[in-house]
DNA sequence: TCTTGTTATTGACATAACGTCAATAGACAC
DNA sequence: GTGTCTATTGACGTTATGTCAATAACAAGA
Protein backbone atom coordinates (compact mmCIF):
# COMPACT_ATOMS: atom_id res chain seq x y z
CA UNK A 1 0.00 0.00 0.00
CA UNK A 2 1.10 3.45 -0.62
CA UNK A 3 -0.15 4.92 2.38
CA UNK A 4 1.86 2.41 4.44
CA UNK A 5 3.69 4.30 6.80
CA UNK A 6 4.69 1.06 8.55
CA UNK A 7 4.60 0.17 12.45
CA UNK A 8 5.05 3.23 14.67
CA UNK A 9 8.14 4.25 16.24
CA UNK A 10 9.07 6.10 19.11
CA UNK A 11 11.75 8.91 18.87
CA UNK A 12 13.02 10.93 21.42
CA UNK A 13 11.56 14.01 21.63
CA UNK A 14 14.69 16.26 20.61
CA UNK A 15 14.76 14.03 18.00
CA UNK A 16 11.69 14.41 16.08
CA UNK A 17 11.52 17.87 16.45
CA UNK A 18 14.99 17.93 14.62
CA UNK A 19 13.12 15.87 12.04
CA UNK A 20 10.56 18.33 11.83
CA UNK A 21 13.00 20.84 11.17
CA UNK A 22 14.92 19.11 9.02
CA UNK A 23 11.79 18.39 6.66
CA UNK A 24 10.32 21.88 6.74
CA UNK A 25 14.16 23.29 5.31
CA UNK A 26 14.46 20.53 2.71
CA UNK A 27 10.12 20.93 1.71
CA UNK A 28 11.31 25.05 1.35
CA UNK A 29 14.48 23.89 -0.33
CA UNK A 30 12.15 22.72 -3.59
CA UNK A 31 8.63 24.43 -2.73
CA UNK A 32 7.87 27.70 -1.77
CA UNK A 33 6.46 28.81 1.32
CA UNK A 34 2.74 29.43 0.24
CA UNK A 35 2.51 25.36 -0.62
CA UNK A 36 4.12 24.17 2.41
CA UNK A 37 1.52 22.76 4.27
CA UNK A 38 1.56 20.51 7.70
CA UNK A 39 0.69 17.40 6.13
CA UNK A 40 3.47 18.47 3.24
CA UNK A 41 5.86 19.13 5.52
CA UNK A 42 5.00 16.01 7.98
CA UNK A 43 4.89 12.77 5.45
CA UNK A 44 8.84 13.49 4.95
CA UNK A 45 9.24 12.87 8.75
CA UNK A 46 7.04 9.42 8.55
CA UNK A 47 5.15 11.04 11.53
CA UNK A 48 1.38 11.55 11.52
CA UNK A 49 0.09 15.40 11.02
CA UNK A 50 -1.15 15.96 14.72
CA UNK A 51 2.33 14.97 15.89
CA UNK A 52 3.80 18.00 14.40
CA UNK A 53 1.66 19.92 16.67
CA UNK A 54 3.36 18.25 19.77
CA UNK A 55 6.34 20.21 18.79
CA UNK A 56 5.32 23.50 17.17
CA UNK A 57 2.27 25.51 17.60
CA UNK A 58 2.24 25.93 13.75
CA UNK A 59 4.21 26.30 10.57
CA UNK A 60 4.90 30.09 11.27
CA UNK A 61 7.03 28.83 14.45
CA UNK A 62 9.05 26.25 12.90
CA UNK A 63 10.12 28.78 10.06
CA UNK A 64 10.65 31.24 13.32
CA UNK A 65 12.89 28.28 14.82
CA UNK A 66 14.54 28.17 11.23
CA UNK A 67 15.52 32.27 11.31
CA UNK A 68 17.25 31.48 14.93
CA UNK A 69 19.85 29.06 13.30
CA UNK A 70 20.45 31.40 10.25
CA UNK A 71 19.95 34.72 12.15
CA UNK A 72 23.40 34.07 13.66
CA UNK A 73 25.19 34.27 10.51
CA UNK A 74 24.62 37.22 9.79
CA UNK A 75 25.52 39.00 12.71
CA UNK A 76 28.66 37.30 12.67
CA UNK A 77 29.11 40.59 10.38
CA UNK A 78 28.49 42.95 12.96
CA UNK A 79 31.27 43.24 15.07
CA UNK A 80 33.54 43.41 12.09
CA UNK A 81 32.16 46.17 10.63
CA UNK A 82 31.46 47.94 14.05
CA UNK A 83 35.17 47.26 15.09
CA UNK A 84 36.43 48.07 11.47
CA UNK A 85 39.06 50.28 10.67
CA UNK A 86 39.25 54.47 11.01
CA UNK A 87 40.85 55.25 7.11
CA UNK A 88 38.82 55.16 4.54
CA UNK A 89 40.74 52.20 2.84
CA UNK A 90 40.09 50.03 5.86
CA UNK A 91 36.47 50.94 6.17
CA UNK A 92 35.94 50.23 2.57
CA UNK A 93 37.64 47.16 2.58
CA UNK A 94 35.65 45.99 6.10
CA UNK A 95 32.99 46.67 4.42
CA UNK A 96 33.35 44.85 1.27
CA UNK A 97 34.27 41.64 3.68
CA UNK A 98 31.78 41.74 5.70
CA UNK A 99 28.74 42.08 2.49
CA UNK A 100 30.63 39.47 1.16
CA UNK A 101 30.46 36.90 4.12
CA UNK A 102 26.35 38.21 4.52
CA UNK A 103 26.01 37.14 0.44
CA UNK A 104 28.08 34.13 1.19
CA UNK A 105 24.82 33.24 4.22
CA UNK A 106 21.99 33.96 1.67
CA UNK A 107 23.60 31.91 -1.38
CA UNK A 108 23.42 29.27 1.25
CA UNK A 109 20.39 29.59 3.03
CA UNK A 110 18.72 31.34 0.34
CA UNK A 111 15.22 29.58 -0.11
CA UNK A 112 15.10 29.25 3.52
CA UNK A 113 15.30 33.21 4.18
CA UNK A 114 12.96 33.64 1.14
CA UNK A 115 10.76 31.40 2.74
CA UNK A 116 11.36 33.96 6.40
CA UNK A 117 10.65 36.66 4.39
CA UNK A 118 7.66 35.38 2.63
CA UNK A 119 6.09 33.91 5.92
CA UNK A 120 6.87 37.71 7.28
CA UNK A 121 3.70 38.38 4.79
CA UNK A 122 1.53 35.68 6.82
CA UNK A 123 1.77 36.22 9.96
CA UNK A 124 2.28 38.82 12.32
CA UNK A 125 4.66 36.97 14.93
CA UNK A 126 6.96 35.88 12.26
CA UNK A 127 6.63 40.01 10.85
CA UNK A 128 7.83 41.15 13.92
CA UNK A 129 10.58 38.47 14.71
CA UNK A 130 11.84 38.93 11.29
CA UNK A 131 11.73 42.88 10.93
CA UNK A 132 12.84 43.26 14.50
CA UNK A 133 15.06 40.66 15.21
CA UNK A 134 16.88 40.95 11.81
CA UNK A 135 16.26 43.97 9.97
CA UNK A 136 15.85 46.38 12.45
CA UNK A 137 19.05 45.20 14.09
CA UNK A 138 21.12 45.57 11.37
CA UNK A 139 19.75 48.41 10.61
CA UNK A 140 20.98 49.56 13.92
CA UNK A 141 24.37 48.20 13.76
CA UNK A 142 24.97 49.70 10.23
CA UNK A 143 23.86 52.88 11.16
CA UNK A 144 25.99 53.26 14.16
CA UNK A 145 28.73 52.65 12.02
CA UNK A 146 27.35 55.16 9.52
CA UNK A 147 27.05 57.87 11.79
CA UNK A 148 30.96 56.95 12.92
CA UNK A 149 32.14 57.59 9.47
CA UNK A 150 30.09 60.58 8.77
CA UNK A 151 31.66 62.07 12.39
CA UNK A 152 35.40 60.83 11.29
CA UNK A 153 35.06 62.84 7.84
CA UNK A 154 35.00 59.12 5.91
CA UNK A 155 31.87 59.71 4.53
CA UNK A 156 29.19 62.91 3.16
CA UNK A 157 28.13 64.93 6.04
CA UNK A 158 24.06 65.29 4.73
CA UNK A 159 23.83 61.17 5.27
CA UNK A 160 21.21 60.42 7.31
CA UNK A 161 22.63 57.54 9.36
CA UNK A 162 19.75 55.97 10.20
CA UNK A 163 17.66 56.50 6.95
CA UNK A 164 20.83 55.28 4.34
CA UNK A 165 21.58 52.27 6.63
CA UNK A 166 17.59 51.28 6.37
CA UNK A 167 17.69 51.90 2.89
CA UNK A 168 20.76 49.84 2.30
CA UNK A 169 20.12 47.10 4.29
CA UNK A 170 16.76 46.19 2.66
CA UNK A 171 18.25 47.25 -0.59
CA UNK A 172 20.55 43.85 0.06
CA UNK A 173 17.89 41.75 1.62
CA UNK A 174 15.58 42.03 -0.96
CA UNK A 175 18.54 42.08 -3.97
CA UNK A 176 19.88 38.78 -2.64
CA UNK A 177 16.47 37.18 -1.82
CA UNK A 178 15.65 37.62 -5.36
CA UNK A 179 18.74 36.35 -6.83
CA UNK A 180 19.38 33.41 -4.52
CA UNK A 181 15.72 33.08 -2.86
CA UNK A 182 14.20 31.25 -5.82
CA UNK A 183 14.48 27.51 -5.29
CA UNK A 184 13.74 27.00 -8.93
CA UNK A 185 16.54 29.61 -10.15
CA UNK A 186 20.05 29.09 -9.04
CA UNK A 187 22.45 31.27 -10.76
CA UNK A 188 25.75 30.85 -12.04
CA UNK A 189 28.96 31.88 -11.03
CA UNK A 190 29.39 34.51 -13.18
CA UNK A 191 26.05 36.11 -12.22
CA UNK A 192 26.64 35.75 -8.71
CA UNK A 193 29.83 37.39 -9.29
CA UNK A 194 27.85 40.86 -10.65
CA UNK A 195 25.58 40.86 -7.97
CA UNK A 196 28.09 41.19 -5.24
CA UNK A 197 29.95 43.86 -7.57
CA UNK A 198 26.73 45.50 -8.17
CA UNK A 199 26.02 45.59 -4.43
CA UNK A 200 29.68 46.53 -3.23
CA UNK A 201 29.55 49.09 -5.93
CA UNK A 202 26.61 51.06 -4.20
CA UNK A 203 27.08 50.45 -0.89
CA UNK A 204 30.65 51.93 -1.20
CA UNK A 205 29.38 54.72 -3.79
CA UNK A 206 27.10 55.95 -1.34
CA UNK A 207 29.18 55.82 1.88
CA UNK A 208 32.58 56.58 0.52
CA UNK A 209 31.87 58.04 -2.41
CA UNK B 1 -30.89 44.08 13.94
CA UNK B 2 -27.43 44.04 13.31
CA UNK B 3 -27.14 41.17 10.72
CA UNK B 4 -29.80 42.59 8.53
CA UNK B 5 -28.92 43.78 4.97
CA UNK B 6 -32.42 45.26 3.97
CA UNK B 7 -34.29 44.11 1.22
CA UNK B 8 -32.29 42.66 -1.94
CA UNK B 9 -31.45 45.27 -4.19
CA UNK B 10 -29.50 44.62 -7.61
CA UNK B 11 -27.16 46.74 -9.12
CA UNK B 12 -25.66 47.19 -12.34
CA UNK B 13 -22.20 44.19 -12.93
CA UNK B 14 -20.07 47.24 -13.68
CA UNK B 15 -21.57 49.00 -10.71
CA UNK B 16 -21.02 45.99 -8.44
CA UNK B 17 -17.70 45.45 -9.55
CA UNK B 18 -16.59 48.83 -8.88
CA UNK B 19 -17.63 48.40 -5.35
CA UNK B 20 -16.33 45.72 -4.75
CA UNK B 21 -13.05 47.10 -5.71
CA UNK B 22 -13.70 50.49 -3.28
CA UNK B 23 -14.50 47.77 -0.63
CA UNK B 24 -11.44 45.96 -0.94
CA UNK B 25 -8.92 49.19 -1.44
CA UNK B 26 -10.69 50.76 1.72
CA UNK B 27 -10.42 47.30 3.87
CA UNK B 28 -6.46 47.50 2.79
CA UNK B 29 -6.47 50.81 3.84
CA UNK B 30 -7.11 49.36 7.45
CA UNK B 31 -5.49 46.36 7.87
CA UNK B 32 -3.58 43.76 5.94
CA UNK B 33 -3.67 41.69 3.28
CA UNK B 34 -3.00 39.05 5.48
CA UNK B 35 -6.41 39.84 7.16
CA UNK B 36 -8.60 40.25 3.99
CA UNK B 37 -11.01 37.28 3.13
CA UNK B 38 -13.81 37.75 0.78
CA UNK B 39 -16.65 37.69 3.80
CA UNK B 40 -14.63 40.59 5.02
CA UNK B 41 -14.83 42.47 2.34
CA UNK B 42 -17.94 41.80 1.09
CA UNK B 43 -20.00 43.49 4.10
CA UNK B 44 -18.77 46.37 3.27
CA UNK B 45 -20.55 46.14 0.15
CA UNK B 46 -23.94 44.54 1.42
CA UNK B 47 -23.42 42.06 -1.23
CA UNK B 48 -23.34 38.31 0.42
CA UNK B 49 -20.08 36.48 -0.02
CA UNK B 50 -21.17 34.38 -3.20
CA UNK B 51 -21.71 37.34 -5.03
CA UNK B 52 -17.80 38.24 -4.95
CA UNK B 53 -17.64 35.22 -7.06
CA UNK B 54 -19.83 36.60 -10.07
CA UNK B 55 -17.40 39.19 -10.39
CA UNK B 56 -13.62 38.19 -9.47
CA UNK B 57 -12.16 34.42 -9.33
CA UNK B 58 -10.61 35.21 -5.80
CA UNK B 59 -9.25 37.90 -3.69
CA UNK B 60 -5.85 37.74 -5.84
CA UNK B 61 -7.25 38.77 -8.88
CA UNK B 62 -9.00 41.72 -7.45
CA UNK B 63 -5.41 43.05 -5.66
CA UNK B 64 -4.17 42.11 -9.69
CA UNK B 65 -6.77 44.27 -10.87
CA UNK B 66 -5.78 47.06 -7.87
CA UNK B 67 -2.41 46.71 -9.17
CA UNK B 68 -3.51 47.48 -12.62
CA UNK B 69 -5.15 50.95 -11.19
CA UNK B 70 -2.06 52.29 -9.56
CA UNK B 71 0.53 50.43 -11.91
CA UNK B 72 -0.12 52.61 -14.68
CA UNK B 73 0.99 55.78 -12.40
CA UNK B 74 4.43 54.30 -11.28
CA UNK B 75 4.80 54.41 -15.60
CA UNK B 76 4.14 57.58 -16.18
CA UNK B 77 8.14 58.03 -14.91
CA UNK B 78 9.34 56.04 -17.94
CA UNK B 79 9.11 58.20 -20.54
CA UNK B 80 10.45 61.34 -18.30
CA UNK B 81 13.54 59.20 -17.07
CA UNK B 82 13.93 57.69 -20.62
CA UNK B 83 13.97 60.77 -22.18
CA UNK B 84 15.85 63.05 -19.72
CA UNK B 85 18.56 65.03 -20.82
CA UNK B 86 21.96 64.36 -22.10
CA UNK B 87 24.19 66.28 -19.70
CA UNK B 88 24.59 65.25 -15.74
CA UNK B 89 22.96 68.56 -14.33
CA UNK B 90 20.25 67.48 -16.44
CA UNK B 91 20.56 63.31 -16.20
CA UNK B 92 20.29 63.87 -12.27
CA UNK B 93 17.26 66.84 -12.12
CA UNK B 94 15.27 64.32 -14.55
CA UNK B 95 16.08 61.36 -12.06
CA UNK B 96 15.37 63.21 -9.07
CA UNK B 97 12.15 64.35 -10.30
CA UNK B 98 10.89 61.01 -11.27
CA UNK B 99 11.86 59.35 -8.00
CA UNK B 100 9.82 62.16 -6.69
CA UNK B 101 7.20 61.40 -8.78
CA UNK B 102 7.38 57.65 -7.79
CA UNK B 103 7.62 58.92 -4.08
CA UNK B 104 4.61 60.33 -4.36
CA UNK B 105 2.48 57.38 -5.98
CA UNK B 106 3.64 55.27 -2.64
CA UNK B 107 2.39 58.09 -0.35
CA UNK B 108 -0.98 58.02 -1.98
CA UNK B 109 -1.68 54.12 -2.29
CA UNK B 110 1.52 53.18 0.23
CA UNK B 111 -1.23 50.32 1.98
CA UNK B 112 -2.59 48.75 -1.75
CA UNK B 113 0.67 48.50 -3.29
CA UNK B 114 2.12 46.59 0.19
CA UNK B 115 -1.00 44.30 -0.06
CA UNK B 116 0.04 44.12 -3.74
CA UNK B 117 3.70 42.74 -2.58
CA UNK B 118 2.49 41.03 0.58
CA UNK B 119 -0.17 38.94 -1.85
CA UNK B 120 2.73 38.34 -4.45
CA UNK B 121 4.44 35.67 -1.84
CA UNK B 122 0.42 34.04 -1.20
CA UNK B 123 -0.05 33.91 -5.10
CA UNK B 124 2.20 32.70 -7.97
CA UNK B 125 0.08 34.19 -10.48
CA UNK B 126 0.03 37.46 -8.70
CA UNK B 127 3.74 36.92 -8.36
CA UNK B 128 4.04 36.96 -11.79
CA UNK B 129 1.91 40.26 -12.26
CA UNK B 130 3.80 41.97 -10.25
CA UNK B 131 7.39 40.87 -10.89
CA UNK B 132 7.29 40.77 -14.77
CA UNK B 133 4.13 43.81 -14.96
CA UNK B 134 5.86 46.21 -12.85
CA UNK B 135 9.19 45.48 -11.21
CA UNK B 136 11.10 44.04 -14.50
CA UNK B 137 9.34 46.71 -16.27
CA UNK B 138 11.21 49.08 -14.42
CA UNK B 139 14.44 47.16 -13.91
CA UNK B 140 14.32 47.51 -17.84
CA UNK B 141 13.90 51.15 -18.27
CA UNK B 142 16.08 52.25 -15.47
CA UNK B 143 18.88 49.84 -17.20
CA UNK B 144 18.74 51.24 -20.59
CA UNK B 145 19.07 54.34 -19.30
CA UNK B 146 21.84 53.68 -17.15
CA UNK B 147 23.70 52.26 -20.24
CA UNK B 148 22.59 55.06 -21.92
CA UNK B 149 24.51 57.33 -19.63
CA UNK B 150 27.62 54.73 -18.95
CA UNK B 151 27.72 55.18 -22.50
CA UNK B 152 27.60 59.01 -22.70
CA UNK B 153 30.44 58.98 -20.15
CA UNK B 154 28.05 60.16 -17.50
CA UNK B 155 28.45 57.36 -14.99
CA UNK B 156 30.99 54.83 -14.40
CA UNK B 157 32.19 52.34 -17.07
CA UNK B 158 31.99 49.32 -14.18
CA UNK B 159 28.21 49.88 -13.53
CA UNK B 160 26.43 47.00 -14.70
CA UNK B 161 23.40 48.34 -16.15
CA UNK B 162 20.77 45.73 -15.63
CA UNK B 163 22.01 44.30 -12.39
CA UNK B 164 22.57 47.87 -10.53
CA UNK B 165 18.78 48.72 -12.55
CA UNK B 166 17.64 45.58 -10.28
CA UNK B 167 19.20 46.54 -7.07
CA UNK B 168 18.18 50.43 -7.13
CA UNK B 169 14.34 49.26 -8.33
CA UNK B 170 14.17 46.60 -5.30
CA UNK B 171 15.42 49.29 -2.45
CA UNK B 172 13.40 51.82 -3.48
CA UNK B 173 10.57 49.27 -3.52
CA UNK B 174 11.45 47.75 -0.46
CA UNK B 175 12.36 51.16 1.42
CA UNK B 176 9.01 53.11 0.03
CA UNK B 177 6.72 50.17 0.91
CA UNK B 178 8.34 49.95 4.78
CA UNK B 179 7.61 53.55 4.76
CA UNK B 180 4.53 54.01 3.35
CA UNK B 181 2.96 50.87 3.34
CA UNK B 182 2.00 50.28 7.03
CA UNK B 183 -1.90 51.51 7.30
CA UNK B 184 -0.86 52.06 11.19
CA UNK B 185 2.34 54.34 10.68
CA UNK B 186 1.77 57.41 8.49
CA UNK B 187 5.05 59.23 8.89
CA UNK B 188 5.17 62.76 9.48
CA UNK B 189 6.13 65.04 6.97
CA UNK B 190 9.35 65.53 8.21
CA UNK B 191 9.85 61.71 8.02
CA UNK B 192 8.90 61.53 4.65
CA UNK B 193 11.40 64.36 3.67
CA UNK B 194 14.23 62.18 4.96
CA UNK B 195 12.99 59.17 2.90
CA UNK B 196 13.08 60.89 -0.30
CA UNK B 197 16.21 62.52 0.43
CA UNK B 198 17.68 59.39 0.97
CA UNK B 199 16.64 57.04 -1.55
CA UNK B 200 17.86 60.83 -4.44
CA UNK B 201 21.19 60.22 -2.42
CA UNK B 202 21.81 56.66 -3.08
CA UNK B 203 20.80 56.75 -6.55
CA UNK B 204 22.59 59.88 -7.41
CA UNK B 205 26.02 58.34 -6.31
CA UNK B 206 25.67 55.50 -7.12
CA UNK B 207 24.83 57.01 -11.38
CA UNK B 208 26.26 59.90 -11.05
CA UNK B 209 28.73 59.28 -8.42
C1' DT C 1 -51.41 47.38 -13.65
C1' DC C 2 -50.28 42.75 -14.62
C1' DT C 3 -47.25 39.38 -16.85
C1' DT C 4 -42.94 37.65 -18.14
C1' DG C 5 -38.00 37.00 -19.26
C1' DT C 6 -33.51 37.96 -17.84
C1' DT C 7 -29.99 37.70 -14.63
C1' DA C 8 -28.09 39.53 -10.19
C1' DT C 9 -28.13 37.46 -5.96
C1' DT C 10 -27.90 34.05 -2.35
C1' DG C 11 -28.61 29.64 0.64
C1' DA C 12 -26.75 25.40 0.92
C1' DC C 13 -23.18 22.24 -0.22
C1' DA C 14 -18.52 20.21 -0.85
C1' DT C 15 -13.62 20.77 0.04
C1' DA C 16 -9.11 21.79 2.14
C1' DA C 17 -6.27 22.88 5.88
C1' DC C 18 -6.11 23.95 10.50
C1' DG C 19 -5.64 22.95 15.65
C1' DT C 20 -7.33 19.89 19.68
C1' DC C 21 -7.89 15.91 22.55
C1' DA C 22 -8.94 11.51 24.35
C1' DA C 23 -7.42 7.04 23.34
C1' DT C 24 -3.62 4.06 21.82
C1' DA C 25 0.62 1.72 21.88
C1' DG C 26 6.07 1.88 21.94
C1' DA C 27 9.95 1.59 25.05
C1' DC C 28 12.14 1.40 29.32
C1' DA C 29 12.39 0.13 34.48
C1' DC C 30 11.66 -3.16 37.65
C1' DG D 1 6.27 -10.53 32.64
C1' DT D 2 4.13 -6.39 34.32
C1' DG D 3 3.46 -1.59 34.83
C1' DT D 4 4.37 3.22 33.85
C1' DC D 5 5.22 7.02 31.06
C1' DT D 6 4.54 9.56 27.07
C1' DA D 7 5.09 9.80 21.95
C1' DT D 8 1.79 9.15 18.65
C1' DT D 9 -2.54 9.27 16.18
C1' DG D 10 -7.71 8.79 14.79
C1' DA D 11 -11.49 11.46 14.99
C1' DC D 12 -13.63 15.79 15.69
C1' DG D 13 -14.89 20.75 15.32
C1' DT D 14 -13.66 25.13 12.99
C1' DT D 15 -12.78 28.47 9.42
C1' DA D 16 -12.35 29.98 4.88
C1' DT D 17 -12.77 28.73 0.19
C1' DG D 18 -15.26 28.08 -4.34
C1' DT D 19 -19.58 26.14 -6.72
C1' DC D 20 -24.35 25.78 -8.14
C1' DA D 21 -29.18 25.39 -8.37
C1' DA D 22 -32.88 28.10 -6.75
C1' DT D 23 -34.68 32.72 -5.88
C1' DA D 24 -36.22 37.29 -6.59
C1' DA D 25 -35.25 42.19 -8.54
C1' DC D 26 -35.94 44.90 -12.32
C1' DA D 27 -37.23 46.17 -17.26
C1' DA D 28 -40.11 45.70 -21.01
C1' DG D 29 -44.34 44.68 -23.27
C1' DA D 30 -49.28 43.94 -22.91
Amino acid sequence: MSGDRGPRRRRRPEEAEQAILAASRAFLEERPFREMTVEGVMVRTGLSRPAFYAYFRDRYEVVTRLLEGIGGLLFALDWRWLSGGEIEEEARDVLIEALRAGSRTFVEYGPVLRAIADAAGYDAKVEQVYRYGLIERLVAAVASRISRDVKAGLSPTDLEPQETARALVLMTERYLLDAFGRPERRPSRRESAAVFHTLEGIWVRTLYG
